[in-house]
Formats: structure tokens, C-alpha cells, sequence
RNA sequence: GCCGAGAUGGUGGAAUUGGUAGACACGUCGGACUUAAAAUCCGAUUGCCUUUAAAAGCAGUGCGGGUUCGAGUCCCGCUCUCGGUACCA
């Protein structure tokens, strides 16, 4: 196919200008560009310190080794749009861009392969820069960070040595060194001192059961497991008892809550995470366990239906539950405890629809009422939340209300339901009823009474509980950041910042061993030092290296510090952070965290690390389905195939054809299988009677309707790429990718060179070039401008469009509205392709508005123009439009009789009120519709419309 | 179940504060250019209906109500799709 345009050539040649100029390299306080630097032309005797600074951040990536997917620049080229806008504006952008390089996939293929870790990755580090690169983005690359180089884990590890020795200060709600701790009286030992520290370290071990993954055999954090499966790969996980790292997030739990308040994100995403930390307010109650000298703690956010607990449930793990069973009830405890142990994640979940539970045939009293309630234990609670035990209140608690209807316990109602609902079950504030001094009190007011009640008596206290749980931090991995601790006579000890980096051991085997401890244990030199001591065996989780690059990118190359202070106070926060959803949690949550220690210890100067935050919406693939009876897959089979609208799709169960011959889905890809006859059917080409039906679904192999970006910029080039990335739909919003649709915005880019450049002399340039394709370079600069192209004064429609285009262009960037900045480009080139002179004055604006979006194209024309002091329009200021010149000398002005618009009237735009409304009314096409009724009022709205209602 | 986002032509989408619904693009149809095709350029394109034509009318933004001179936009009640989450006491 004849290209619209050369951009095969156009392109390397800017990326490589680019390059070797530094055009987007930003900098540090004290640094200064060359003189010849188009940042130094820009900002004439200005220090870059001085400027507004503009940090626009993109999701940190993993190189994996599949390369770049269409999802990936979807963020990159909102971005890339915005810091080439806002450099044009005259803000200091810092654009960066790095490797989050750690990670299972190069582990795994070293464990099947042999092949060291870091030789994958690095590979697939080179592969996906050159696929970056090769769209175009305007990234500082010399501050390119990579997690795996030690040069860069050497601030992870010291990082966590920060969390090690800082332990959180209730008093002050803030994490504080450990030497602000002080010991209670009690703790005089220099043993109980250490364990009295070692219990309040932001990192901590821990020897609590944890989210074991056989397959992949490494522990994962609970964000990590999603349905009782690991998030990656969707192998099953259970419970195993495992010592482990962990950092003390819960202790920021508030903090992370109340300062969503203060940044800019979107409504959903603070949602999320406000549902992950989950706090809830209630009551701690203690109950007394009849018979026994001991108490039990539970946690309720309905302590005014304290009258209506009847009995009590512990969790299966409760530590008190061996106290409490009675003898004959012992053998049916352990065994539903035994059971309960074994039950995988999966299972506990999947089975959550049917309650279980034994009583321990232990009694306790009901703190308010005095009355003895049984204690049962059920895996419906769970030891992970709150005390690990509740007062099971069946009447206002479906859960209760279940297992009290399966094993015959009482129900007591002690709220009545507002108007008429059924009380029984009700969930909801109603009235305390047979709640003693309670009744007749309304929910809230019950809850505050009885706190007093429960605090005076020494029975309870008001209580705060979150769903969210400390972080488990370690992972029995090889590729990951070693932790800087040694054991030493079974305790723990930190290294010190100057035996920092602390290297990985080389190995030949990456698997864990044979006894199940984690691969660097293989490393028997590594593991045992001179003195007895050993080294910890586990490594970080991913997460360490992506919860602070963003600092890192400000000094990539510091090894003093992680940060200098001075880039670090120049830089943050984060001005504009893009990146899915799929982070929502998992790496926003943590990240905030380390980045509220690192505040707290003096080390950044910002609470929150992104002021404003920007999900994408997933990019979706097309592609046509249709179904065939061939469900073994033979290949020698007779296939019969169907359309879609003869099958019955059954809930989740086997599709069948109507009448119940079984069928399996078949997919083709839009690109290549299907054509387009008439007009909105879609038929299979190689079986023409067919109609296919299209489904638009996320991209996966298996849909065959994954799109590689690789083949599109081969195809159209990055431009266009860049273009309808940003042209489909609205950033945010998932929307389906259409080949056909990069065609559109291809064209267009055909139709802006061809505004500007003369058709015959690229036609004669095609030929030579056919003849002499070596040449292509030197014959491209032999083109000519346009005719068109001249010096004339800009005529005041021309002025006008170009204006529109910038007022248009300009709103729409500052609101991310891309695609409808892209259609006022269009807008503006179909205008211009219709003048017979085209004004160079008018043109090269045009270029500037162009060049976030399309820069290897509009520089190269910009170049051809050569009307540009400098040689660059990367730092071309951003043009500013006149409102004067989008005033029209006369409107039509649209009238409506009843809210319908029936004609217009031809005005000047500041006519005033009286006259419109004469005009209107006086006009004839109106008058066909209020004459013979009766005019009831007339709304002029100044520069939109007018509406005359009658009856 | 709960929380969040969304539903507009054949398709992606536009309509920024309640003010001309369908910008821009894809696709389709027709025309120009061409020996022909591709590319390019020009025109038409929400549906229905009347008309030789010009031109008009009616309906129309998931469904049902409401507020308003006027509703894609606001309010009430639903349906469906997508994302998150789920025995969280």
C-alpha cells in the first residue's frame, strides 16, 4: 500500500535528533543546560529552579518478555501529550521512565532454562525500550532507573532499614527512630527490652499462617490472592504457619483513610481503597466465660443489640478455644478444627454459602443481661478480623440469623424495623426494644449509651477496626532484593548502611531446596558468614523496588542518597500520575505507606506522593463469534457451524443449539478472516453463508484478538499510533480497538502533509526513489512546499478557524479530553485544504497545535517551513488565542416554539433582548406556529437560543 | 449482596454550566480522477413518512414516571453491561 506520508523516515530521523540533542532532558537544581540547549533558548537567563516545575509520571512497567501490548502507550501517550503540552507552555517537565525489573516471569523461565534471571530481563529491558522508543515519547531517558541494578536496590534495602528501625508513635501518629522508644517500667532485661522493640518495628517478623502458593512456591501478600488463588497465574493457595516479615501498614491505616481527602483521584479508585482499609467503628465488649477464669474479647459495630446476643462464636483458630471446651464436646472441636485447617482459601470461600460450626459446650455471660449464651466455633468467623470471636446477635445479623436457624439457637428481636419492615433480620437503625435501659432509644443514640454503659462498668470500650492487614513482605524467591538482616543465635540484626548494596548470590539452580527453604539457602557460602551468623534467605516482594522509583527518578544516579534534598523538595509531589486500575491497591496502598515513613523520618517533604492520579480504561479487542459442533476439536470431523443467533446460552453451563445439540465457541479475528458485505452484516470469508456476531472483550490469546503495536507502527507509523490511541474514546473509558480506526487518523496525517507539501514533487520523489531506494533520505529534503504555501496576510476567516482550533485544543488538553482535541485538528485541516492561499503565519501555528499529538510530523514539517528560530518545537511557546477574532459579524440565531426548534433568525451576536424576541416572533416560518395562540412567555438565552412557549 | 462506572446512529464517539442531539472519525452508498484498480478528492448517510423536486412533518439519547419555557444532561423508580469487593461482625 502507498504510504500517505514517509513517516518510516521521518520518524527515526526526529527520535534520533532528539536523542542526541537531550531535547527532554530535565533538570536538577544547580544544573544547567547548555547554551545551546532549545530549554536555554526558551528560558533565556532563567535557572531551571526557577521555573514552575510539571512531574508527569507514568506506571512503572514490567518488561516481560511478550514486549509491549496496545494498553501500554494508551497511558504513555495521554502523558507524553501533556508534558510536550506543558513544556510548550513554559513549565520545567520532568517525564521519566524505568524498569520494574524484579519479578516471577525471568525466575521461572531461569528455573526451566538455567539462564540467569538478569540476562532475561535485561533483554527484555532492551526490547521494550526500543518498542518505547520507537513511539516517540518525550522521556528524560538519562534518568532511567532499572529495580534489578544494585546501584538502585541499594535505596530498597536501605529503605527497609528505615522501616526496621522505626517503630510507630501512637502519641504522636507519626513513625519515629527506634531510639524514641521508651520501655514501660516492667521491661528492665536487656531480652525483654530487644523483644519489646522487635514487637513494634515497622518491620517485624511474624510466625502467623500465611497465603502459601505450591505452585508457585512463595507466600503472597493478601492483595496478592484473589478468590483463594494467586492473582498471577490463578494457582491455588492455603494456610500455612510460616515466619515471615512483615510491615506494620495497619498502623497507618487512619492516615491512609483521612489523607485520600487531600489528592486528586478519582471518586472510584479512593472508593477502593477506602473499602480495602475498611474501617468500621463499634465496641469492643469483654464476656465473661462461666466457670472459667477467663474473658472474651469481641468486636461489634452494633453494640446496642448487646441484649440480643444468644450466643457467641470463636473462630477456629481463637486461642482460648482449648481453654473453654468441655470434655465431651472435645473430639467433635478438634475435628471440625483439624477440618478447618486443612480447607484451602478456595475452599473456605466456595463453600461460604453453607454454615458450619460445633459448640464447645462452654458457657459464657452476657455482659448487659447477665444471661448465659453458649460459645460455638465457626469458620463463618474469621481470625484474621477483629478478636477472632463475636457476640452472635441472630435477629440483626444474616450471618447469625443462618447459623442460629441451622442449629436451633435462640433468636431474640431487640431493634424494631421502621414503618412496617419485618424486625426479624432487619439490619438496618430502628428502634431498642427489650433492651432494658435501651428501649425505646433509636439506634445511634442506643450505641453511644450503651459505650458509656460498657466503659463505666469496665465491660467494653469504643473501638475502631479496619479490614486491613499488615503487609506481608517476604517471598522465597531468587530475583528479588536480598534483605539486609542476619540471624544470630535465632535473632534477627540489620546490616548496616555501609555493608549496603547487598548482592544476590550467584547460583546454578533457582528452585527452592529440596527442604523447602528459599533458593538463596542453596548459596551455602552466601548464607554463612565468618562469626556463625546467617543471612536472611528470603527476598523482597516486587513491590519494594515500584513503591518508590518515583522518588528515585529525581536523582537517578545519586549514591550518596536516595534522593538529594533539593531535587526532592524542587520536584514533588507528582503532579499527574497515569496509570489502570489494576494498581488500584495493591501498589497505590503500599506506596502512600512508604511514603508516609519516609515523611515522617524527615526524608521527603510530602505527605502523599501523587496529588492527582488517572486511571486508563482498558483498551478491548474485536473480534466475530460463531459456533460449530465440533466440540472434541477433530480435526477430521464433518463441522456443522451455526450463527449465533441459534445457540442457547445457558448460565455459565454448555452452550447448546436450540434444540440441544452441544456446540463450542468459535472465534475469528476482525483484521483478518471476516468481510464486509452490504452493509451491517459480518460474514466468515471462507464460509460466505455464515453471520458472524461481534464481541468486544478484553484481548487474550486465546480470542486471537490481541493487536501488536509493533504491526500497526510498521503499517501506519507511531504517529498515527500515537493518534488513535488518544482518538477512540475518552481516556478513561474502556473502548475496543479498531483497525479501521487507525486508517481515520492515518489519513488525516496524509491530509496535513499534503496541506503543506506539494503533491507533484512527492509523486516524482516515490518514483526516484523506486529507482534509487538508497537515496530516500537525501531526495526526501528535495521536496517542495505546497504552492499554496505563501506569505499572505491571514484573512479573517482563516484567522477565525485557526483561533477555534487553538481556543479548542487548548481547553481540551487542560481537561484530557484528547479525542475531541484530535477532531478540532481535523476540523482546522479540512478548513485549510480549501484555501487556494494558505498563509505561512497561519501554518505554523497549526504545527505548534499539532505537535503534542503527532511531533515527528510536525517537526519535520516545521522544519521544511523553515521559519523557525530555533530547530526544535519542543519549547515553542504555546500559541494563545484572540477572542476577537472568533466573534462572526452575523449568527443564526435558533428559535424554538415549546422547547422545539422550529426556525432560525439571522443577527448580530449582541443584538439586544427586544429585538431578538421582535425578530423571532415577526419571522415566518414561527409565525406558521403561534399565530391563533396564545404567547405565554418568551426566553431569550443570550448567545444560545430563543424559545417562545404558547398554547 | 454491597460499592463504583456506564448505556446516545450500522460502529467508535461529540454535545464543557439544563439551551440547535449525532461534532470528528470509521463503515456504507453515489460521483470525479483512472484503460482498470488502489490512493486521493467531492457528495449523501438517525429512523419513519409526505413529495417530481425544493422543502416540510413526526418520532428519537436503555426502560417508566417527574421537575422545567426547554432534559442526553437534574430528581424518583427500574433494567442491563463493565470494574472492584465479599461470611469484615
Amino acid at each position: 500500500m502507498r504510504r500517505q506520508y514517509p513517516f518510516h523516515l521521518i520518524e527515526p530521523k526526529w527520535q534520533a535528533y532528539w536523542d542526541s540533542q537531550e531535547t527532554f532532558r530535565a533538570f536538577n537544581p544547580s544544573e544547567q543546560p547548555a547554551e545551546d540547549h532549545p530549554f536555554a533558548i526558551r528560558h533565556k537567563n532563567k535557572e531551571p529552579e526557577a521555573l514552575e516545575k510539571y512531574y508527569i509520571l507514568d506506571m512503572f512497567p514490567y518488561p516481560s518478555g511478550a514486549g509491549l501490548h496496545v494498553g501500554h502507550p494508551e497511558g504513555y501517550t495521554a502523558t507524553d501529550m501533556l508534558a510536550r503540552y506543558q513544556r510548550m507552555k513554559g513549565k520545567h517537565v520532568l517525564h521519566p521512565m524505568g524498569w520494574d525489573a524484579f519479578g516471577l516471569p525471568a525466575e521461572q523461565y531461569a528455573i526451566k532454562t538455567g539462564q540467569h534471571p538478569r540476562q532475561t530481563t535485561e533483554e527484555n529491558v532492551t526490547n521494550f525500550k526500543r518498542q518505547i522508543k520507537s513511539l516517540g515519547f518525550s522521556y528524560d531517558w538519562s534518568r532511567e532507573v532499572n529495580t534489578t541494578e544494585p546501584g538502585y536496590f541499594k535505596w530498597s534495602q536501605w529503605i527497609f532499614l528505615q522501616l526496621y528501625n522505626s517503630w510507630f508513635n501512637p502519641a504522636t501518629n507519626k513513625a519515629e527512630p527506634v531510639d524514641t522508644l521508651e520501655f514501660p517500667e516492667e521491661v528492665i532485661s536487656e531480652e525483654a527490652k530487644r523483644e519489646y522493640l522487635d514487637e513494634r518495628r515497622l518491620a517485624y517478623v511474624s510466625n502467623a499462617p500465611v497465603n502459601w502458593c505450591p505452585e508457585l512456591g512463595t507466600v503472597l501478600a493478601n492483595e496478592e490472592v484473589v478468590d483463594g488463588k494467586s492473582e498471577v497465574g490463578g494457582h491455588p493457595v492455603v494456610r500455612k504457619p510460616m515466619r515471615q516479615w512483615m510491615l506494620r501498614i495497619t498502623a497507618f491505616a487512619q492516615r491512609l483513610l483521612d489523607d485520600l481527602e487531600t489528592i486528586d483521584w478519582s471518586d472510584s479508585l479512593k472508593e477502593m481503597q477506602r473499602n480495602w482499609i475498611g474501617r468500621s467503628e463499634g465496641a469492643g465488649v469483654l464476656f465473661k466465660v462461666h466457670g472459667v477464669d477467663e474473658e472474651i474479647e469481641v468486636f461489634t459495630t452494633r453494640p446496642d443489640t448487646l441484649f440480643g446476643a444468644t450466643y457467641m462464636v470463636l473462630s477456629p483458630e481463637h486461642e482460648l478455644v482449648d481453654a473453654l471446651t468441655s470434655k465431651d464436646q472435645l473430639s467433635a472441636v478438634n475435628e471440625y478444627r483439624d477440618a478447618a485447617s486443612r480447607k484451602s482459601d478456595l475452599e473456605r470461600t466456595e463453600l461460604a454459602k453453607d454454615k458450619t460450626g460445633v459448640f464447645t459446650g462452654a458457657f459464657a455471660v452476657n455482659p448487659v443481661s447477665e444471661e448465659k449464651v453458649p460459645i460455638w466455633i465457626a469458620d463463618y468467623v474469621l481470625s484474621t478480623y477483629g478478636t477472632g470471636a463475636i457476640m452472635a446477635v441472630p435477629a440483626h445479623d444474616e450471618r447469625d440469623l443462618e447459623f442460629a436457624q441451622k442449629f436451633e439457637l435462640p433468636v431474640r428481636v431487640v431493634v424494631e424495623a421502621p414503618d412496617g419492615q419485618e424486625s426479624l433480620g432487619f439490619t438496618g437503625a430502628g428502634v431498642s426494644v427489650e433492651s432494658g435501659f435501651l428501649n425505646g432509644l433509636g439506634t445511634s443514640e442506643a450505641k453511644k449509651r450503651i459505650i458509656d454503659w460498657l466503659e463505666e462498668n469496665g465491660k467494653g470500650k469504643r473501638t475502631i477496626n479496619f479490614k486491613l492487614r499488615d503487609w506481608l513482605f517476604s517471598r522465597q524467591r531468587y530475583w528479588g532484593e536480598p534483605f539486609p538482616i542476619i540471624w544470630r543465635d535465632g535473632r534477627h540484626e540489620a546490616l548496616q548502611e555501609s555493608d549496603l548494596p547487598l548482592l544476590p548470590p550467584e547460583l546454578d539452580d533457582y528452585k527452592p531446596t529440596v527442604e523447602g527453604e528459599p533458593p538463596l539457602a542453596r548459596a551455602v557460602d552466601w548464607v554463612n558468614l565468618a562469626d556463625g551468623a546467617t543471612r536472611e534467605t528470603n527476598t523482597m516482594p516486587q513491590w519494594a523496588g515500584s513503591c518508590w522509583y518515583y522518588l528515585r527518578y529525581l536523582d537517578a544516579q545519586n549514591d550518596e542518597y536516595f534522593v538529594s534534598e533539593s531535587a526532592e523538595n524542587y520536584w514533588m509531589n507528582v503532579d499527574l500520575y497515569v496509570g489502570g486500575t489494576e494498581h488500584a491497591v495493591l501498589h497505590l496502598l503500599y506506596a502512600r505507606f512508604w511514603h508516609k515513613v519516609m515523611y515522617d523520618l524527615g526524608h521527603v517533604s510530602t505527605s502523599e506522593p501523587f496529588q492527582r492520579l488517572v486511571n486508563q480504561g482498558m483498551i478491548l479487542g474485536e473480534s466475530f463469534r460463531f459456533y460449530d459442533d465440533n466440540i472434541d476439536d477433530d480435526p477430521n470431523a464433518e463441522v456443522k457451524r451455526y450463527p449465533s443467533g441459534q445457540i442457547k446460552i445457558c448460565e455459565d453451563g454448555p452452550r447448546t443449539k436450540n434444540d440441544g445439540t452441544p456446540v463450542k465457541e468459535r472465534w475469528v479475528q476482525a483484521a483478518e478472516m471476516v468481510e464486509e458485505t452490504n452493509s451491517t452484516v459480518v460474514r466468515h470469508s471462507s464460509f460466505p453463508g455464515l453471520e458472524l456476531e461481534r464481541v468486544v472483550e478484553k484481548m487474550s490469546k486465546s480470542r486471537g484478538n490481541v493487536v501488536n503495536p509493533e504491526v500497526v507502527l510498521e503499517e501506519y507509523g507511531a504517529d498515527a499510533f500515537r493518534l488513535y490511541e488518544m482518538f477512540m474514546g475518552p481516556l478513561e473509558m474502556m473502548k475496543p480497538w479498531s483497525t479501521q480506526g487507525v486508517e481515520g487518523v492515518y489519513r488525516f496525517l496524509g491530509r496535513v502533509w499534503r496541506l503543506y507539501i506539494d503533491e507533484g514533487s512527492y509523486r516524482d520523489y516515490e518514483q526516484a526513489v523506486t529507482a534509487a531506494p538508497d537515496q530516500a533520505e537525501v531526495m526526501l529534503s528535495d521536496l517542495k512546499l505546497h504552492p499554496a504555501v505563501d506569505d499572505s496576510e491571514p484573512t479573517d476567516e482563516q484567522l477565525k478557524v485557526l483561533h477555534a482550533a487553538i481556543k479548542k485544543v487548548t481547553d481540551d488538553l487542560d481537561g484530557m479530553r484528547f479525542n475531541t482535541a484530535i477532531s478540532a485538528l481535523m476540523v482546522f485541516v479540512n478548513e485549510a485544504s480549501k484555501w487556494e492561499s494558505r498563509p505561512r503565519s497561519v501554518l505554523n501555528v497549526f504545527l505548534e497545535l499539532l505537535n503534542p499529538f503527532a511531533p515527528h510530523l510536525a517537526e519535520d514539517l516545521s522544519e521544511r517551513m523553515g521559519d523557525r528560530p530555533s530547530n526544535t518545537l519542543a519549547y515553542q511557546p504555546w500559541p494563545k488565542y484572540e477572542e476577537s477574532y472568533l466573534v462572526e459579524d452575523t449568527v443564526e440565531f435558533p428559535v424554538q416554539v415549546n422547547g422545539k426548534l422550529r426556525g432560525h433568525i439571522t443577527i448580530a451576536p449582541d443584538t439586544p433582548k427586544e429585538e431578538i424576541e421582535n425578530l423571532a416572533l415577526k419571522s415566518e416560518k414561527i409565525q406558521k406556529f403561534i399565530s391563533e395562540k396564545e404567547l405565554k412567555k418568551i426566553i431569550v438565552v443570550p448567545n444560545r437560543l430563543v424559545n417562545i412557549a404558547v398554547k
